[in-house]
Order: C-alpha cells, then sequence, then structure tokens
DNA sequence: TATCACATGTAAAGGGTTACATGATTGC
DNA sequence: GCAATCATGTAACCCTTTACATGTGATA
C-alpha cells in the first residue's frame, strides 16, 4: 500500500492540502502507524488528480503560494474501498534499539542504561499524547489510539520491571565490542 | 543503520555465510524487529570485505556453488560498538492493519471481523513462536524473546476486549466506502 | 532576531525489495 | 513428482529521504 493509497484514506475525513496531509503523517492520526513526507505526498497528489481519484482547486492566497485543496472523488472512494478488500501487508516493526539490546552482554553499563532510559521518557511521552482523546476524532482513531496506549503501556511495564536483565550483563565500564 | 551494520551484528554471534544470516532475518533472532534480504545481504558482505571489516573463507563444495563464511574482524568489531555508542534511530512501526481501522465505520462487518480475526492469528502463531526459548540464546537475545511477548499478549488482550468497538461501528453487510 | 507555522514543489541520491538466473539433494 | 533446503549473486524497479528553492507573518 502506496502513499497514494493513504492520501486517498486521508481525505475521507475532509478535504485537505498537502500540507494538511502531511501533518496528519508528522502529528494527526496516522503519525504512530504510518509515515509519508512532502517529498512522496505532493507527488502522489498529481498522481491522483491525473488519473481522477481526487479534485484538486485552488484557492488563491496574497503572499503566499495558492492554497491547492484536495477532495476525493466517487472513483477515489472506490479505489479506497477496493484497496481495504485486498490482503494488507503485515505490520513492520524496525527497532534499532533491540538490535542493540542482543549486544547488550558487549556495551558498558552506562550506555544500555541511557538507551533504556532514553526508550523509556519516549515511550512515557507517546503515551501522554495519545491519552486524551480528540473531540473529532472517529471511533476508528479513537480504537487506534486506545490500541498504541495498550502496547506503549505493556512496553514500559516490561521495560521497568526486567532492564535489569540486560543492565546485569552489560560490562562494567568499558567497551568491549 | 543499514544493512551493513546489521551483518556485522550477526556475525558477532559467530562465522556464518550469507545464507545463514538471511535466515537471521527470516526466521532467526532478528525476524520480529529488523529485515533484510538476499538482495542487501550479499552486496553488504562484499562491501564490508572490501573495507576490511569481515573476512570471507571460501568453502569448496561439490555439486553448490563455494560456501562463503564470513567472519569478523577486529576492525569490524570496533565498527559496531562505534554503531551502538551513535544515536540510535527510533522505533518505526507500519501498520496496514490500523490504517484499515480508522475507516471499520466504513466497512463492512465481515471484512472488519475478517481482519481481527486474521490479525489475532498472526499474532498468537508469533506468540507460541516466541513462547520457548532457544538454549544457544544470549541474555540479549532472551530480553528482546520476552519484551516481544509482552508487547505481543497485550496486543492480542487489547483485540479480543475491544474488537467489538469497531465490529459495532461497521456497516451491516454492504460496502460504503 | 530568530524560529515556527504556513504553503508548494522538484531533483538527486540512496537504499531496498523483487524477480531473475542456476542447480543439486532430501523428504513427503 | 513436487516442494523445500541449501547456496550465491545481479539488475531493474520502486520508493523515500534529503536537500534545495521561495517567501510571508506571527510569536517568543
Amino acid at each position: 500500500m502506496q502513499v497514494t493509497t493513504l492520501c486517498l484514506g486521508a481525505l475521507v475525513f475532509g478535504e485537505a492540502t498537502g500540507y494538511e496531509i502531511n501533518k496528519m503523517f508528522e502529528d494527526g492520526p496516522f503519525s504512530h502507524f504510518l509515515d509519508a513526507s512532502y517529498g512522496s505526498i505532493y507527488p502522489a497528489l498529481t498522481r491522483l488528480t491525473d488519473e481522477g481519484l481526487v479534485t484538486c482547486k485552488a484557492e488563491p492566497q496574497e503572499k503566499r503560494p495558492d492554497k491547492k485543496v484536495y477532495s476525493l472523488t466517487e472513483k477515489g472512494r472506490r479505489s479506497l474501498g477496493e484497496a481495504l478488500q485486498q490482503t494488507l501487508a503485515p505490520d513492520k516493526f524496525r527497532s534499532e534499539f533491540l538490535f542493540a539490546v542482543l549486544f547488550a552482554h558487549l556495551l558498558p553499563r552506562s550506555r544500555v542504561r541511557t538507551l533504556v532510559d532514553q526508550r523509556l521518557a519516549a515511550m512515557k511521552e507517546k503515551v501522554e499524547q495519545m491519552t486524551d482523546p480528540d473531540e473529532d476524532d472517529t471511533p476508528g482513531m479513537d480504537f487506534a489510539r486506545q490500541y498504541g496506549l495498550a502496547v506503549y503501556t505493556a512496553s514500559i511495564d516490561f521495560l521497568e520491571n526486567n532492564r535489569h536483565l540486560i543492565e546485569e550483563i552489560a560490562t562494567e565500564e568499558e567497551v568491549h565490542v
């Protein structure tokens, strides 16, 4: 599933500019489990327009580039519907933290501690962000948010209860890798 | 962090062929949080050899291509150590399932049910795979495995307890996207 | 004064996946 | 007989990231 399809999804929530769609990936409802940036979003919107899956109306602005507001067409709606009927790709997860953990026994204890501390801080921040629902969240967004909350909470608990396991096996203070 | 560095990490556990390293990503200790395939592993090993970070001894085999067994050099060990001291990239997570969930209110209930069922089945299989530790796991591998177990278990619990939320909002039996 | 938010877009470079190419042996 | 395992490697394609290019208005 590529950025074009994701943009179609973004537009289900209402018309939006490329700039606003980008924000959905950076801060908004997509930010925790998808990513895309200007470099892929703008070209995607152009392609979608060419294919008639979205329409674009330009709103002239003074002192700024014209705002291009995109909306889903019937064809675009159907196209998204079809994409959601296809077999979805399994989740992809990539963690350099977990990679580093595999070598905990070869890293200085201070480094392992820092790694865990940083991760816990990052995860707690995520939890804070996700804790309060937005009033205009759709039920699906709400579900996704709570799902994320459950997973992050479990991660934090696990790390706090088990960090000693990798900290103990780390080497005193020297690098041994 | 690119595949070259990941290969360095793979070789910390002992010498290996490209084929064996690939298995570490497919089934082995890396499979749950990293990925790489032949198309990136073989070129990586060539580059690492050129740079003196690994050595390669060819073991002639009859009726098969020569086996090329790679081992880490001192320089390679140091290089990995340095990579692990750098700031690590935050986890990346991509989920088409969660994307689809955002549109649950527009999907037929049967589709939402299938999606959840498939996901639960996949996660339960993962849990089964990860439940029994391998005797030659390092402490780091053990930690990563248990971490994964904690996260998957939480995911399963959440899904089982909350699936009704998205199933209820799904549309009766027609596609409405 | 400097950074952030608004606003669009392109191009080069980098990196990875997928498919292709080859071929024997073992187990079902 | 067919699939899976062993075993290496290349190349086209696809996509993304990053940097570049431009400029205003508000906020700290």
